[in-house]
DNA sequence: CGCGACGTTGATTTGCCTCAACGATTGTGG
DNA sequence: CCACAATCGTTGAGGCAAATCAACGTCGCG
């Protein structure tokens, strides 16, 4: 549990991060982003409907995940503490989501409306800057991702999975961490014997 | 060959088409992208460099690629006209670039270098938006080729690369395709083979 | 013309998946 | 608080998709 005080620091050293702040833009964003606490397993943006918030985690753990026509699941995004984690197309373009977004723990989170970000984007214009440069970091990240699935061989992604988001692995059960590297639990768990000799 | 006067059109259709500019805007733009000439075949960024400018295509083609320890090419992104095209990791870090970016046909581009598009967003306040709106693009664009990379056969990927980007297919080479899918040449012919009955 | 770049084909190999079974752990309702 | 079920990780057998390797045909260009 944390205190409503406490909940907004985090969001705001987040911000402050990448661009300047006065003590004027700091009241005007924490009036805009409200708390949301989830139980573990809670389903905070379902398939279908559309993504209206953009969100920041305060605490907790969660997935964004794809379920295709076989009714196979793909993990998209892992998300913990001082990550953004949305379905940014949906959002973006108001139609439906084509991802879950589920809590692995129990989570709170504070999220803002588009309504009120595009109100923020005009009142604290330095918004705009704070998420291009969020938004440039995600992309380079992405792309390395995908750089990376297609020239490494699944054991060193998973060597450095568990070594760069240690943090994550923690929190997720094992099979989670073979979707997102895209292989089977059977696969991942061969890939661990052959590495403990 | 492009006349001078009408190359920087497309720039600012472009950025017109998500942002509103003035005239005294488009006269700054124009003042700071410079035209340069690629031959098929020439380098515009090597692995090693950093990379300075962002890069907008007016007309030819180009890859980003990258080359494994084990030698192995990997195309990251074609771009084509109207596209931009940078190692984005390197010119915001101001690290060496990741990734070569080659012409595959006589290319025409128009570049900013980093301190001119700085003092532009400073200028031009409005570019701010365009660029977070265009990496917002870009990373919905990635993340759904990550996803899709998971969760199709390589041959629907394939289907779905000739539907969308048909203009590219046409400019390069199909073991270049094959790349971009993350499959082999040999591998890209026999899905075209089985594909004509 | 001759060479290099490109696409194709087939034989063989391999990395990973599928399927099935089985412990170990966790969680939950009686 | 125990018993049973569900969840999760592991193991192994068998199969398949795609890689590797090698050879060959074709085309375009210097």
């Amino acid at each position: 549990m944390i205190a409503k005080e406490d909940m907004y620091i985090s969001l705001i050293e987040n911000i402050k991060e990448l661009v300047t702040v006065s003590e004027k833009d700091i009241s005007l964003i924490m009036d805009s982003f409200k708390p949301k606490a989830l139980a573990k397993k809670d389903i905070l943006l379902f398939k279908g409907d559309t993504s209206n918030h953009m969100r920041f985690i305060i605490e907790g753990c969660l997935r964004s995940y794809y379920i295709n026509e076989e009714g196979h699941e793909y993990i998209v995004q892992f998300g913990i503490r001082n990550w953004w984690i949305n379905d940014l197309f949906s959002y973006l373009t108001k139609t439906p989501a084509q991802y879950f977004i589920q809590a692995l723990q129990p989570t709170t989170i504070l999220q803002i409306h588009r309504d009120d970000l595009d109100k923020l984007f005009i009142q604290v214009p330095v918004m705009e800057r704070f998420f291009r440069i969020k938004m440039e970091r995600a992309y380079v990240a992405n792309l390395n991702r995908t750089v990376k699935s297609m020239s490494e061989t699944s054991e060193s992604r998973y060597l450095n999975f568990i070594k760069t988001h240690r943090d994550i692995e923690q929190n997720v059960p094992q099979y989670m961490v073979a979707s997102y590297l895209g292989i089977t639990p059977e696969h991942l768990s061969t890939i661990r014997k052959n590495l403990h000799q």
